[in-house]
DNA sequence: TGCCGATTTTAACTTAAGTTAAAGAGTTTT
DNA sequence: AAAACTCTTTAACTTAAGTTAAAATCGGCA
């Protein structure tokens, strides 16, 4: 499948966007290539693209001002989104940094042009609206699995929910993801692998 | 003030909606009380009704099916929205009991008044994506809010951004929120209170 | 006033995560 | 094959939260 269809399918099952829409968009998608490590969007920049992630896998983390750790908030692998969401949407400057992980390739649209979308096309507008929920859901399930489960029941679920990323990324990655230390889930996965 | 130009403002200023889209939804708003402790969504039940607090304060709980605790994942105040998000944007069951925990008074409108108004007006569209990315910038500060600080500091921090709630919940509603035990919250505030 | 229910604090103990540093594996490089 | 680098595990110790139950406090109400 040609690249740009990739996009127009996605957009069509996530947002309800149809073919003709699409159109609208067609010719404000640009093709971007990553080199491992490079920024998607830099500290304290504002993030005026979203993207759809051709290929690679990008992370989206802070750097704690006190101990210099990194810690990571997203990761956005292959056939998704992905954009600092937060910045994109108020167009204010970015807290995080958003950076591949490895060599990666990408679409991306202009905040501009999509602000014609939305004004142009009543379905911009919903996607624009459904992005948003879907967002919504993600960042609630990740409240809700602090409020209510144990590192160790994070964990697992993580592994149950998005073994790609589990398999594709770092141990010390994924513990900063969940807001576990190195040490502390290195021995939850001993515990786990001794039941 | 009459309480329907209550509603007007509050979406005029967070939603972006004029005078001439609100009065499409004007005939569609309805007045409720509820008693203290009177369920404005029951568990299992699909919420149908966007709400806005009048005077009141409402709490969202789930009911941890081991230990049988409460656990309250919102609070909905004064002057403010009060809805079961996920449930009412998707229009599945909701895990969770939507509750008044005070004496409340509310006007809310039917999800497919709603669904109407979307359709008919490109400002009620872009209500709803605005509604929904105030909602997910919310669920993504608490996100990070357990990313990044100790239990500590969660609470320090929930004194200073909604004192209201603070000084209007007990002690342990506001644990449970945080994610924290009663008697560690308590050992907290002991801590602060030291210094 | 004194009792009752609701809420908060304390206490005593257990458990697990945080912290720091070192050791061990696993890869890649030269 | 040794060195260099990256990542994961271990160890030893500290700290704080979880747990359970009892005591103290607070408020309304008989």
């Amino acid at each position: 499948m040609k690249d740009i269809e990739r996009v127009s399918t996605f957009l069509h099952h996530v947002g309800g966007i149809d073919e003709k829409a699409f159109k609208l968009s067609a010719p404000h998608w640009q093709s971007k290539t990553f080199k491992k490590g490079e920024f998607y969007n830099e500290y304290h920049s504002v993030c005026k693209y979203l993207g759809f992630v051709l290929d690679g896998l990008f992370r989206t983390y802070y750097v704690d001002s006190v101990s210099g750790d990194e810690k990571n908030i997203f990761f956005f692998p292959k056939d998704n989104v992905v954009v600092a969401f937060k910045s994109f949407l108020s167009q204010t400057p970015c807290n995080y940094y958003t950076q591949a992980m490895t060599d990666a390739n990408v679409l991306m649209i202009h905040i501009d042009e999509l602000t014609n979308l939305y004004k142009q096309s009543h379905q911009w507008e919903h996607f624009g609206r459904v992005i948003a929920e879907i967002a919504y859901n993600s960042a609630m399930d990740r409240t809700e699995g602090f409020l209510f489960k144990t590192p160790e029941e994070r964990y697992k679920e993580m592994v149950k929910t998005q073994p790609e990323i589990c398999e594709q990324v770092p141990l010390y990655h994924l513990s900063s993801y969940l807001g576990i230390q190195g040490p502390s889930l290195s021995r939850i996965r001993k515990r786990i692998s001794q039941k």
